[in-house]
DNA sequence: ATGTCACGTCTAACGTGA
């Protein structure tokens, strides 16, 4: 089972880079952000017509968030972050997807730091915690993914000294993405891949790009019934480069169909998840 | 400060957010 965040910048400007890619890597399940389109203008008919199911929760200019499911409908289960009513930003939206509970998150970018900006970014990331900490007791598998907007470790940073004053990556922000990981979340990327220089984010300004200059950004959180199911996790940084892309590549995640230990019988998961180390074989 | 995108608007250069 292959679970995908993508933050698309605009799912209108770039539905053609969305549809290339959900054809090339056929992921189970996508998380979309920054749709910047109204309820009225997500693009159902072409997601249908590839083959996807979905729920979404949009805006107008700004934010927007959806979950795709391939060949299934997701099941809404909640529409927005809780712990403030008064929030009408489209950021947060849930389902329960093929037994799993997917949130899809666009965390806010917080600058200018200081000002209100931050101060959302730092609240809502405050709510995001006491709501996943909820999720965590229900003891259901979760998965947690999405645009956080945040840098956690000085490996996440093409040059971390250069953002050292910025809302992605102040102290008290990496701080607020450690305690919520410490909640008992793994943080899928960074698990099966440490020490590595991974991005998932390139800026449009100066050839970032061009000069690999990214961030890590885009996140999975897995409960642990899910992170007992991991067997890969990667950046497909080809779609970076595409024509009118978006400055995010999607991210993914490969989950084995059952729990622990399979030793390889019985499961049929995909030639990507055939290639990764087995759970028990890995150095521990 | 700059750079480059998308989106929205009093449809053609801006303002805004990232």
């Amino acid at each position: 089972m292959k679970i995908a965040t993508f933050n698309v910048n605009g799912i209108n400007g770039r539905l053609q880079v969305l549809l290339r890619w959900l054809e090339n890597a056929q992921p189970d399940v996508v998380c979309l952000q920054e749709l910047k389109a109204p309820d009225e203008r997500f693009p159902i008919r072409e997601i249908e017509k590839a083959g996807y199911g979905a729920i979404w929760q949009g805006q107008k200019s700004w934010n927007g968030v959806a979950i795709l499911a391939r060949g299934r409908e997701p099941i809404a289960t909640r529409r927005g972050l809780p712990g403030d009513p008064t929030d009408g930003q489209s950021r947060f939206i849930e389902a329960a997807v093929a037994g799993l509970v997917i949130a899809c998150l666009y965390l806010p970018n917080g600058n200018p730091v200081p000002g209100p900006k931050f101060d959302y970014k730092l609240r809502w990331f405050r709510r995001l915690t006491d709501y996943a900490a909820e999720l965590l007791a229900l003891d259901v598998p979760v998965v947690l993914a999405g645009d956080y907007n945040v840098m956690p470790t000085e490996l996440d940073v093409y040059k971390p000294e250069r953002w050292i004053d910025d809302a992605l990556f102040r102290p008290e922000v990496r701080e607020a993405f450690r305690v919520l990981a410490d909640q008992g979340w793994t943080d899928a990327l960074r698990t099966l891949h440490p020490g590595e220089r991974i991005y998932t984010f390139w800026d449009y300004f100066r050839d970032a790009w061009g000069r690999n200059a990214g961030l890590r950004l885009d996140h999975f959180l897995l409960s642990p019934a899910v992170a007992d199911r991991l067997v890969a996790a990667h950046v497909d940084r080809a779609v970076r480069g595409w024509y009118r892309a978006s400055d995010h590549a999607p991210v993914w995640i490969e989950l084995s169909d059952k729990a622990w230990p399979t030793r390889g019988l019985g499961s049929a998961s995909s030639a990507a998840s055939a290639s990764v180390p087995r759970r028990e074989a890995r150095p521990q």
